[in-house]
DNA sequence: ATTTAATATTGCAATATTACGATTAAAATT
DNA sequence: AATTTTAATCGTAATATTGCAATATTAAAT
């Protein structure tokens, strides 16, 4: 136990999930609004923006590439980062509809 | 070490830190669907829908619930759960806004 | 009052995440 | 070539999450 039993699930709600966990933690958020805020892509510097280590910074954006969040490219001995637009639209697709699914019904019971 | 250090983000980007954390597990994807698609509140029932045993199943509710994502009343002695709209609102505009931001941009450096 | 049904809680094992110091790797600069 | 800069990786400690069996709780039904 202690794994998750991703089995069990859609492709879809995996991937969801994974996106969602992806920005489950505030300095990934915060790494994410300041690729959006400097309204380019950032070749190192995102180091300095967060209240964390260098190893610990490293680690996160690891974790928002893994889950497709972010591109990085190699530039010199920096690094170039930027969102990956697929993985927004993916989400605002899916809270959207979620959303809409929800103002359509008005069986209010709670 | 090993916990978030919510301290240094903002209120802001803790709030939706854990409601993306509350969705970054498949079996809550999988709840807050069920919940959307039978366009209602659900007393009882949810566990047969799940591929987890009641405990786990209960886990993930309660985590949904301390999140906001979801509002449990009870009903007799079932639990009358369904989605708190307000939370997936504030998904959507969340990453609505970033949707608008980024289409606005036109430097592709990436 | 007992039984049944639905859900929560407890306790625990397995695994994952978070954070960072130390180190490494790779390219730019001197 | 030695140094500096930038970022990844390794190792590890602290903490959190996932999952479930066993148990408890609560209210309805008998």
């Amino acid at each position: 136990m202690g794994a998750t039993k991703t089995e069990h699930f859609t492709n879809k709600q995996n991937e969801m999930a994974i996106l969602a966990k992806a920005l489950g933690h505030p300095a990934r958020i915060a790494i994410v609004e300041y690729l959006i805020k400097v309204n380019s892509c950032i070749c190192g510097d995102i180091v300095n923006e967060l209240p964390l280590a260098q190893p610990t910074v490293s680690q996160h954006l690891k974790e928002l590439k893994n889950a497709g969040l972010i591109k990085g490219s190699i530039e010199g001995n920096a690094i170039c980062y930027c969102i990956d637009e697929k993985a927004i639209e993916k989400l605002q697709n899916y809270f959207g509809n979620i959303s809409t699914k929800l103002t359509d019904k008005k069986n209010k019971c709670c």
